[in-house]
RNA sequence: GCGGGCGUAGUUCAGUUGGUUAGAACGCCGGCCUGUCACGCCGGAGGUCGCGGGUUCGAGUCCCGUCGCUCGCGCCA
C-alpha cells in the first residue's frame, strides 16, 4: 500500500515494511496484537491492516519507552517510533512477511486502553457467531474478516473497472420506492407527511433500470443494496448487495458477452479463472441432466431417461408409470452403501414426494437389489449401460411424474455426490416463461413480468419460452436476467397470463406501462449477487462472512439490538398504532451484563 | 410454521452407567526471565452446566416444557 502522508501518529504501514526499507526512521501506529516481555527485552507485534510489524523494546536503549511497553495488553492502541533495522542473524521469522525486519523502538505513546477482548483477535479459532457479530469490529480486525472484506473491496473495484471503461454509467436509484408486492414480501417505511401511507424498500431496482433505458442512458450499472422481508439462510439475508446492470438496443447474446467479461473480471479479482465464451445449456436439459436449475455438474452422475430400458418391463412401477405418462430416471453413483444409507435415501424420496426409491448394486452377474427378482437381465443391462454404471456402482431410480422425478432425484444426487474441485460456470438459457402454480391455479412467472416472451402469444402461455438468462457457479445461481419488454402491448399480455387485471395493472405499474408507450428501446440487463460471489471466492459457507455487518439468521441485528421497539410519540406522529404489544422475543441482548430481551433468564 | 444439530469458565471444548470438591487448552491476574515471535517457567483467580419444572437419596448426565443460535424445508416474482 502506498505509504501514508505522514502525520504525528505515523509515517508507514506496518505490514509493507521491508528489507530494503532499512535505515530509515519510521512510526507506526495501530494495536498490539501480541506482547513477548522477557523481562529486559520486550517484543510488541503491533497490527495495522497491512499486517504485523516487530516493535523491540531495549530498556537500557530507551528506558521510558520500555516502562510503556511492560503496561501495554493485547489491543492497546500506540504509535511508536524508530529505526527500521535487520533482524540479527537466526532472528529472522520466515512466517511473518515484515519478519526479516523490526522496529528499534526509541519513543512509544500509548493512545487507548483496551478492555481485554470476549474472544481472541490473534487465533483463528472458531467463536460463536452471535459473539462475534455483537463484537462485530472485533472480529473485523481478525485476519479472515479483513481479508475477506478486503477481497470483497477488489471484487467490486474489479467490476467498476470493468464497465467504466465501456461507457456505462453508474447511477443510484431510489431506496423510498412504491410496494409491489409481487414476489418476495416488502420491507415498508411508514411515511410521516402523509400518515397510513408507506414506502417500501426495493426488492431490487428492477423498474427504474428499465426506466434509465427508456431515458436513454443507454448503459446502466449499479453496485446497490436490495431488501426482501423473507426468512434468511446461508446463503440469504433480508438486505443483500447485488450488480445491477441494464443495457440498451441488445438482444441476448450482447448481454451474455458483456456479462462473461465482467464475470472473468471479478472472478479473476477474486482468485477465480474462467475462460470464455461459457456455454449455454437449456433450461429443459438441466432440468432433466441434473433435477435442478443451478446444477452443480462437478460431480457428473448425470440423470438419465429409462424409458427405452423399461418400457416393457414386467416390473409394474416402471411399465405402469410410463404408460400413465410418467418417467422412469435414475442416475449412477460410485462407492460404497450400506444397506441402511440406502434405507435413508429412500425415506428421503418419499419425504420428497416420491411413491418409492428403487435402488441397486452392480454385480457380475446383475442387480443386487429389492426388485431384481422382477427384472430381466438385459432390461438391468441396458440401464445400467444407458447410466454408465459400472460393476460396484450403485443406481438409483424413481418412477413418477417428470416433476417429481426430476426434484427427488436432483436432490439425491447432490446428496450421494463426492466430494469435488474446481469450478464449474455456465449459462441456463430457453427457460418456460411461467410456471403453473397448483395451489393457486395461476401462472406464476418464472424469472419476472417483466422479461421478454417469445413463442405464440396469441396462444396458451404455458408454451411461452423468455428470454432469460441465469449464470451459474459450481451450483449456485449467481447471477440471472432477461431481455425486457420494450412495448405496452406485450406487457399487458403478459399481465393478463399472469391474472392482473388492466386495472390492476394500471394501478400497480402503470408508471412503466406509460414509459413503455413513449418510445422504449429493446433493452436487458442481469442482476448479480455480490455477496454470493464473494462467498464463493472467499470460500466461506455463509455470505455473513463477508458483509461487514450482517443480520444474524434470525434476522436480527446483535450489534445495534435491532430491530427494537419505538416510542409511542413516534408511532403517533406516523399515525400509526401497535394492534398487539411489541414481540417479547425482541432482539438479542446488547450488553451480556444487562438482562436480555430475548431469552428469559 | 416445520424438521435436524448445538447450548458446560472470558473463548474453544471434554465430562464414562446418574455418584467425592465439574476438568483441559487458550485467555486473564501476579511473580521471574535480554532474541522472542503460539516466548518460557512458577503461582492464582475464574462456573446460575441457557432457563423452568419433574423423576431420584443424589441430575451437567434421565424426562417434560421453554428460550436462543445454526443448517435445511416452506417462503425467497
Amino acid at each position: 500500500m502506498k505509504p501514508p502522508p505522514p502525520n504525528r501518529y505515523r509515517t508507514a504501514w506496518a505490514g509493507d515494511q521491508r528489507a530494503g526499507n532499512v535505515g530509515s526512521d519510521i512510526r507506526v501506529a495501530g494495536w498490539v496484537h501480541r506482547r513477548r516481555d522477557h523481562g529486559g527485552l520486550i517484543f510488541i507485534d503491533l497490527r495495522d491492516r497491512t499486517g504485523l510489524l516487530q516493535l523491540v523494546f531495549r530498556p537500557e536503549e530507551a528506558p521510558d519507552a520500555h516502562e510503556v511497553a511492560h503496561t501495554l495488553r493485547p489491543e492497546d492502541v500506540i504509535t511508536a517510533s524508530g529505526q527500521l533495522v535487520n533482524r540479527e542473524e537466526g532472528t529472522v521469522n520466515p512466517n511473518l512477511p515484515t519478519g526479516e525486519v523490526e522496529v528499534n523502538v526509541a519513543a512509544v505513546e500509548k493512545l487507548a486502553d483496551a478492555e481485554t477482548p470476549p474472544f481472541q483477535i490473534d487465533e483463528e479459532r472458531e467463536v460463536d457467531e452471535t459473539l462475534r457479530l455483537k463484537y462485530r469490529y472485533l472480529d473485523l480486525r481478525r485476519e479472515r474478516m479483513r481479508r475477506n472484506i478486503e477481497l470483497r473491496h477488489d471484487i467490486v473495484a474489479a467490476i467498476r473497472d470493468y464497465f467504466n471503461p465501456l461507457g456505462f454509467l453508474e447511477i443510484e436509484t431510489p431506496f423510498l420506492t412504491r410496494s409491489t408486492p409481487e414476489g418476495a414480501r416488502d420491507f415498508l417505511v411508514p411515511f410521516r407527511l402523509s400518515p397510513g401511507n408507506f414506502f417500501a424498500l426495493p426488492q431490487s431496482p428492477q423498474l427504474f433500470k428499465q426506466l434509465l433505458m427508456v431515458g436513454g442512458m443507454e448503459r446502466y450499472y449499479q453496485i446497490v443494496r436490495c431488501f426482501r422481508d423473507e426468512d434468511a439462510r446461508a446463503d440469504r439475508l433480508p438486505e443483500f448487495t447485488q450488480l445491477d446492470v441494464e443495457m440498451s438496443f441488445v438482444e441476448e447474446d450482447d448481454v451474455i458477452t458483456a456479462m462473461e467479461g465482467v464475470t472473468q473480471a471479478m472472478l479473476a479479482a477474486g482468485g477465480i479463472e474462467i475462460e470464455l465464451p461459457l456455454e449455454r445449456l437449456s433450461y429443459d436439459d438441466v432440468m432433466l441432466r441434473y433435477g435442478n436449475d443451478r446444477p452443480d455438474r462437478r460431480p457428473g452422475m448425470e440423470i438419465h431417461d429409462l424409458a427405452d430400458a423399461f418400457r416393457e418391463s414386467d416390473f409394474n412401477v416402471f411399465s405402469g408409470t410410463l404408460e400413465k405418462g410418467g418417467v422412469v430416471r435414475g442416475f449412477a453413483a460410485e462407492g460404497e452403501f450400506t444397506r441402511r444409507r440406502f434405507d435413508e435415501l429412500t425415506e428421503q424420496a418419499k419425504r420428497l414426494g416420491a411413491g418409492g426409491l428403487v435402488w441397486a448394486v452392480v454385480e457380475p452377474d446383475g442387480w443386487r437389489s429389492p426388485i431384481a427378482k422382477f427384472l430381466k437381465r438385459e432390461e438391468m443391462d441396458k440401464a445400467a449401460r444407458e447410466l454408465g454404471a459400472e460393476e460396484g456402482d450403485a443406481i438409483f431410480i424413481v418412477a413418477d411424474t417428470a416433476e417429481v422425478a426430476s426434484r427427488v432425484l436432483g436432490t439425491l444426487r447432490l446428496e450421494v455426490a463426492p466430494p469435488v474441485e474446481g469450478h464449474d460456470i455456465f449459462w441456463v438459457v430457453d427457460f418456460p416463461m411461467f410456471e403453473w402454480n397448483e395451489d393457486e391455479q395461476r401462472f406464476d412467472a418464472l424469472h419476472h413480468p417483466f422479461t421478454g416472451p417469445t413463442g405464440d402469444l396469441d396462444g396458451d402461455p404455458a408454451t411461452w419460452r423468455s428470454r432469460a438468462y441465469d449464470i451459474v457457479l459450481d451450483g449456485n445461481e449467481i447471477g440471472g436476467g432477461s431481455i425486457r419488454i420494450n412495448r405496452q402491448d406485450v406487457q399487458q399480455k403478459v399481465f393478463a397470463a399472469l391474472g392482473i387485471s388492466p386495472e390492476e395493472a394500471r394501478e400497480r405499474f402503470g408508471f412503466l406501462l406509460d414509459a413503455l408507450k413513449y418510445g422504449a428501446p429493446p433493452h436487458g440487463g442481469i442482476a448479480f449477487g455480490i455477496d454470493r460471489i464473494v462467498a464463493l471466492c472467499a470460500q466461506q459457507e455463509s455470505i455473513r462472512e463477508v458483509i461487514a455487518f450482517p443480520k444474524m439468521a434470525s434476522g436480527f441485528d446483535p450489534l445495534t439490538g435491532a430491530p427494537a421497539p419505538v416510542d409511542e410519540p413516534q408511532l403517533r406522529e406516523l399515525g400509526l398504532k401497535l394492534i398487539a404489544p411489541p414481540a417479547p422475543g425482541g432482539p438479542p441482548p446488547i450488553n451480556p451484563d444487562e438482562p436480555g430481551s430475548a431469552d428469559h433468564n
